[in-house]
DNA sequence: CCCAATTTGTTCGTATGTATC
DNA sequence: AGATACATACGAACAAATTGG
């Protein structure tokens, strides 16, 4: 098949035979109809199916697989297979993104205070009966001071994956995403950032509370009420995370 | 430097020679400071760097490029640089995410009438009297019946404009960034879904008329007003929207 | 305007690794 | 264990694009 020609009219950026390729490709995909885990032609049929060589086709594989788009497995019946994005991807990409504009906590838990009450009150009627013991169990992770700093770093993520468990169970894909996403930004935040200082126990203690509290409303389905305490529970974590980032600059202040 | 040894002693998931070349670069460009712009060595050094093949390199180079991490030129003094992810980028590889979990258009005018309030009135202080203006050019646009399919198309592209400016004067770039990844979404929905529909001339009217209101707000710095104006103004559109959805699946079931 | 240098882009041929039967 | 089918990687060559003289 041969390829558009180049006007030349405007200053187009000229598109790379591999991008192309690998557009053709999502489009061959779309026209003939391939599911999810189907299989894709392998790299042979490829290579004539749109008239090039093996390396300008890995290159257009290798962008799908960046993206996410199809996993590429070796061997017999190996071969490129349609995919849905993963989850953990997804979020490493747009952190890619963000990095750039380098956001400040406060940034974060704006967004959660806006955000965490309305995921809570939605995955309310959600939960089933195994997730509330899930969050319980979550929860008792974290119900005594750790013993070591591994601890403490499970006690933490443990934290987050309360809110996640929360969000996946929202109902809504989008703010489903948004709230783990928040949830991994603040991980970030905590674990590569903040393990410096030394353990913040009343934090911990009000984390808890708070945890304790949204389960029993959970149970209770008192929806004001579970609205009410995730915003106070955002509200107090935000204000702990202030503290902790003035002793952080306080410390660096003494170090030099 | 020689690689990690392959232990065997999990199912670990054999992580590819380009995919490792990909992470050691990231690990070289932090390493050596490389800034933004800044020009990564050329595939030649890359090679005797790394020790591996050209087409190893380039498909290593291609994956941190699909990831906009780098942009690759051409010529002499081309070659690849450091690059910050662009915004388009971003929205497109997050829908590529997003796509699988097929939200509804009430997932997405949930969440607007969550965050656009709160968009507009952390804009408020921060818009120019540029922005002012721009917003008031942009309103103008559709402040008239379209003649044509395309002026229709370039009225809705404007409507969301609008939101996309406040949201990059809201100051909060995570906050930013969903808004205008939600005009993107709702951009899709709009032109590609709905265009078949009539032109529907009340919900047109109404938009006009809560930006014309904003605009009048924004410029009095009336927060509670901008605040409520844009809540009723999402609540119309997603109002407007569930019509039109309702009016599109019985056209569905007149065609069959 | 063309020429030459530089660097990416693409191709081919071959060899190696890996999973399946 | 051996054969097969496939991706993965290497190496050498050539094509195309951009820059500067």
């Amino acid at each position: 098949m041969t390829q558009h020609l180049h006007t030349h009219l405007s200053a187009s950026p000229r598109i790379k035979r591999a991008d192309q390729i690998a557009e053709a490709i999502k489009r061959w995909v779309v026209i003939n109809n391939v599911q999810l885990g189907d299989k894709l032609p392998n790299e042979k049929k490829l290579m004539d199916l749109f008239d090039c060589a093996k390396g300008t086709v890995r290159e257009a594989l290798k962008s799908l697989e960046v993206q996410g788009l199809i996993t590429v497995k070796t061997g017999p019946n190996g071969g490129a297979s349609l995919a849905a994005v993963p989850y953990p991807l997804a979020s490493k990409l747009l952190r890619n993104y963000l990095h750039f504009q380098s956001p400040s906590s406060s940034d974060l838990y704006q967004l959660r205070k806006l955000l965490e009450p309305e995921i809570a009150i939605m995955a309310m009627d959600a939960l089933s009966d195994k997730d509330l013991h899930e969050l319980e169990r979550i929860t008792q992770l974290c119900d005594h001071a750790p013993q070591d700093n591994a601890e403490r770093i499970i006690q933490r993520i443990a934290e987050l994956d309360f809110h996640n468990l929360l969000a996946e169970r929202c109902g809504n894909p989008i703010l489903g995403f948004i709230g783990h996403f928040l949830n991994d930004m603040i991980k970030d935040l905590v674990i590569y950032k903040k393990m410096q200082l030394p353990e913040q126990h009343e934090f911990s203690c009000a984390n808890l509370h708070y945890h304790q509290a949204l389960i029993k409303a959970l149970r209770a389905k008192n929806k004001t009420l579970v609205q009410q305490l995730m915003l106070e529970h955002m509200q107090s974590a935000h204000q702990f995370n202030l503290e902790l980032e003035a002793q952080l600059t306080e410390q660096l202040l003494v170090d030099l």
